[in-house]
DNA sequence: GTCTATTATATGTTTCATCATATATCACGC
DNA sequence: GCGTGATATATGATGAAACATATAATAGAC
């Protein structure tokens, strides 16, 4: 599981409690490239104590409830290296956007107008954070800084696919509201189209 | 649940048993957009039947076995198209190989080039069956037809997605090729990077 | 002193997806 | 007549993710 050695991958950092690992990681910088609930999280970092991959440690603090920090064994260490070096198919990508598309028959301009604004707002909403956090990665890095180039090369890989869709969903919008769709009530003739002509 | 209405925007174009969804559909020219597990298809099938959004009636052929023929019902088609016409939010990406990159600090080059060409060719064989698929829908359709063009729209969208994908993953390699990781055999000097200068 | 927000961890439930496996009919080759 | 492959449906087990909820300590506001 993926969640597991990104847990991993954190903790090879330097130690961490589930909490920090919610609100100053998958909260945070890796937000945008891959987001777990807190359950799953402290269930994950439960398991992999049991696989002897991190311990855990109780520390009492003064002005703050106790907190576990967990960190990396030796075995931790080799099962992240790897994880790191093992190719893996790229996952399986279920938009429901392309079936409402590939369904859309019937569906009227308006209608098909809403669903694309809506995932274009929101794919732009996810490219602003991914710069944003590109941005933050650039600033705390030394060029010469192996960790923050592949970090950035990362959010980079994550970049050129929203926009991407930003751009191919702007050129749907704008064919739809010319009235490129047959059959749609801007289109009485039949004339123009999406594709070819 | 999407795969539901992917299954009532199939049953809405005819009806189809849950081997024919399988066979024909989820492994045919829907496959590059949803797939589905065998299992999955018949178990939602029930389940659409016990929601009274589809009918089943048992077909005796000569020649093969008995096959369960579905159909949509007045509810099911509302149901369809209620859902069409709501917009949804984009499905939450979570892709290994940008974790890969992300924590790949103490990985070696060479190792990180596997894991990157990898899924080079695996993009670009999904990116082959999308232009398959395509092709097929351009060669069915008719210039009026409002359904084809919204399908090759949804290729599309899938299409230009891989692409953009397949080009970050050839820089990728050629820069990492080319020595341009700080920290890496080829970069003793660490003097020429991917980012910057 | 009580209420609220923050910090911190844990458990129960459900849904979706995958994998394995079971079962049955029929065509066809041999 | 026996195995094999295609057609066809179904169930059990497991795992990943989401969502809700519970609990508890402390700080600070009022």
């Amino acid at each position: 599981m993926s969640l597991e050695h990104a847990i991993l991958g954190l903790l090879d950092e330097r130690p961490r409690s589930g909490y920090e690992l919610k609100t100053q990681c998958f909260d945070g910088p890796l937000h945008p490239l891959w987001t777990a609930d807190q359950a799953q999280i402290y269930r994950t970092l439960e398991r992999l104590k049991r696989a002897g991959l991190v311990t855990a440690t109780r520390k009492r603090r003064s002005g703050r409830p106790d907190r576990r920090l967990y960190e990396l064994t030796p075995a931790g260490n080799v099962a992240l290296e790897r994880w790191l070096a093992t190719p893996e198919e790229p996952p399986i990508i279920r938009d429901p956007l392309l079936l409402k598309l590939y369904f859309g028959e019937h569906t009227d301009d308006e209608d098909l107008l809403a669903v694309l604004r809506r995932c274009r707002d929101e794919y732009q909403r996810r490219l602003n954070e991914l710069r944003d956090t590109s941005a933050r990665l650039a600033a705390e890095r030394g060029l010469t800084d192996r960790a923050a180039v592949l970090r950035q090369t990362s959010v980079d890989g994550a970049v050129v696919r929203a926009r991407a869709t930003v751009d191919w969903l702007d050129d749907c919008i704008d064919a739809i509201r010319a009235g490129a769709l047959p059959g749609s009530q801007r289109d009485e003739t039949g004339q123009r189209h999406l594709f070819g002509s």
